[in-house]
DNA sequence: CTTTATCTGGAACGTATGGTAAACTATGCC
DNA sequence: GGCATAGTTTACCATACGTTCCAGATAAAG
């Protein structure tokens, strides 16, 4: 009986998405998104409700999975060490931040102030998983002997995920370029090939 | 003749800067601000004619340098290495984030999403004056024999960066403490005693 | 075609924002 | 005591925000 929608939902959280991303979630306005969609707002808060549920939304709908360049391409890369390493430089290697800044997530986790629970929980997951491909690659590199056995792969995992936060922070800060390369070659010391 | 101010910049600046730091740039109203220092806006807007030169003048007063937990006392400090790892385990070592966040600087530079020319500025000059820092305890810590004479102290004062600013955002992201103490591993690690 | 349930668009609401204009008030010099 | 100068305040403006209400449009079922 009822009337159809005229869009569908994944196309409406993706279109969000765009603007979230881009933007932030404080900067950007329902005006903005319904704009942006080409429909009038009534329709989105009939459909999601809320602003900060829409924003929710979009998060769950980007994937539990951080996804930074290259991050994906890590379980299955041949050569994990190597496929580690060019995490990093895919992260500096652009430059400049390209169009929306880094990862989603990493957005959202970073420009968090107050201690959403539902954001926080998305975005902690989200590290969580994060920590874990890089501790399975960090391990496949080691079982592979493309790197010394005596990595402790927990301590290296994580270590790596601060690097990794800490250089999306050092890009968007604008330092100079010698400074992020250095991160990069503290990756390729925390993974020293066996001798 | 004219009458004289009933505040001192110093003191406005002060007020504002504990708004800003809790809650952030965007997150903060004038309003909140005059309210906190017990004045009206126009006064306000008369003596610093602008919310964002307010802030800028606040980053300007808040100092060049980042006053990140223990950071200050790394310069004269008896045992650099243990000043260094000091520096990271304060950040962790409050649990939580206690009123407002991290250093007002990294607070900024999270929260930092357009490329704001002077903030930028400050903020970048803020990090490089926190890797210089990184990097005298690095080469004290050397020439006093306190680590192993052959770390590479530019890269590892920048890896140390890096690895700090990661910290903050996993802090603030509200991850278990284990998986920020392996940050604090890895900065003993690539601090190694030599044998 | 009518009914019925949903969807859509536009107008509107209440509030908050950054910023301004003009009136008022205190100071110190003549 | 005036008077000029600067500081403070009150009131206001235009705009933007998140959100809601309501009339009209639209589809399928009878």
């Amino acid at each position: 009986m009822p009337r159809k929608k005229t869009f569908t939902i994944e196309f409406a959280l993706d279109k969000a998405m765009e603007l979230f991303w881009e933007r932030g979630y404080q900067s950007t306005s329902m005006r903005e998104i319904a704009d942006h969609l080409g429909l009038s707002r009534s329709s989105i808060y009939a459909t999601f409700g809320d602003k900060h549920t829409l924003f929710v939304e979009t998060l769950r709908r980007y994937g539990s999975e951080c996804r930074a360049p290259g991050l994906s391409e890590l379980a299955n890369a041949e050569a994990p060490r190597s496929a580690l390493i060019r995490v990093f430089e895919l992260a500096i290697g652009t430059g400049e931040v390209p169009k929306h800044g880094h990862c989603l997530l990493i957005n959202t986790a970073m420009q968090l102030m107050s201690t959403d629970p539902e954001v926080t929980q998305v975005v902690e997951s989200a590290f969580l998983d994060m920590e874990a491909s890089f501790r399975r690659a960090v391990e496949r590199a080691a079982s592979q002997g493309e790197v010394a056995g005596g990595v402790n792969t927990t301590q290296t995992a994580r270590a790596l995920l601060s690097l990794y936060l800490g250089l999306c922070v050092l890009i968007r800060s604008g330092v100079r370029e010698s400074v992020l390369r250095a991160t990069v070659d503290q990756v390729e010391t925390m993974l020293p090939a066996p001798d």
